[in-house]
DNA sequence: GATTAATCGGAGCCATCACTCCGATTCTAC
DNA sequence: GTAGAATCGGAGTGATGGCTCCGATTAATC
């Protein structure tokens, strides 16, 4: 059988290299979008190409984790927000953040919208973080009862890619209809 | 000088061939994105590679002629809905109807994301039906006063993005979400 | 320090794709 | 029908990018 897998421990300078990829893909992708190519993600972190490949056999792997990576980052800020004092207020503000992450940052648009897809299982986490919020800030009636995750999701995602094009005033006024729109509706 | 410019009229299979170029184009892009190969739009139009490169000198200039057929259906629409009773109802409407092109025509969401970016004329004939369309519903007290087309444009651009993978159930209620943003705020 | 196994680096392979070139074909004008 | 020009078709070119392979290097173990 193949000993590789399972917690072999993963030589010192292995492990460094990994991170060393990893964040650089996240820059690469970031700053020139999800077609650059594995050797200038190479290049940007220092090592050869085939140091990349080793660690992440495929483009799509070496996507994926920059995506799990950036997702997690969201689970975690959401999760922060989770106990917050005001319910409304820590749904709206996780939301006007990952807006905000994703008008400069590239890949994290591309990772939100793969998140309703795919599947992989931090996208899951984000998933409940995020039904947390809501549910706590429905509960508060700081938003409308007749949404569930998976609009919230999608608006997520519709708000994020708007704001890599729109910017300033104009995202800030989109995102208020939207928000106005969450809580709730206008009719009598 | 070249005598090319200017209305020269154009062989007669000249101009078919173009056509179905151009709809093959929309056709190949539409269902396999815009980075189906130029060869299989040949393929699909039924010419050679190099019929292809004649009438379209570059890939970007067939993108672009895609774009600008498909904003231009998207402009005549709305100025259908410019006279309509309801200036509300209009509003609405089209919006849903874009939203609804969207989901199908994967090239039609990336036009509109390009349209706000690269104005290519044809944008600008969009944006204009669409400020009518707008200022019209906002007159009849349809839509709320503090939008301008530019968020318009924006959430359009956003919604459509989104309905490229939320359908359905979610894809209505999210575009609800929106829909009661636009109404107004329902604050004091 | 020597041994051994894991890791590194990057030249090179193969496939794909945008684009060119030119002989064959077709249209138009007379 | 014919001449001549415009157009067509598709093999070929050059560039790019994902991925492999293996000798050189380096970390861990004794």
């Amino acid at each position: 059988m193949t000993q590789s897998r399972a917690g072999r421990p993963l030589r010192a300078d292995a492990m460094r290299n990994r991170l060393k990829v990893l964040e650089a893909a996240e820059a690469v992708f970031d700053a020139r979008g999800t077609t650059a190519s594995t050797e200038e993600v190479a290049r940007a972190a220092g090592v050869g190409i085939g140091t990349v490949f080793r660690h992440f056999p495929t483009k799509e792997a070496l996507l994926e984790a920059v995506y799990v990576s950036g997702l997690r980052k969201l689970a975690e800020e959401a999760e922060a927000l989770a106990s917050a004092d005001d319910p409304g207020a820590a749904f709206f503000t996780f939301f006007t953040r990952v807006v905000g992450h994703a008008a400069t940052k590239n890949a994290l648009s591309a990772a939100l919208t793969e998140a309703g897809v795919d599947v992989p299982e931090t996208g899951q986490g984000l998933k409940q973080a995020l039904a947390a919020l809501l549910s706590r800030a429905q509960d508060a009636g700081a938003v409308r009862g007749d949404v569930g995750p998976p609009e919230v999701m999608a608006l997520l995602v519709g708000v994020s890619r708007a704001a890599e094009r729109a910017q300033g005033e104009v995202r800030d006024r989109a995102l208020n209809v939207v928000f106005d729109g969450l809580r709730g509706s206008h009719r009598t």
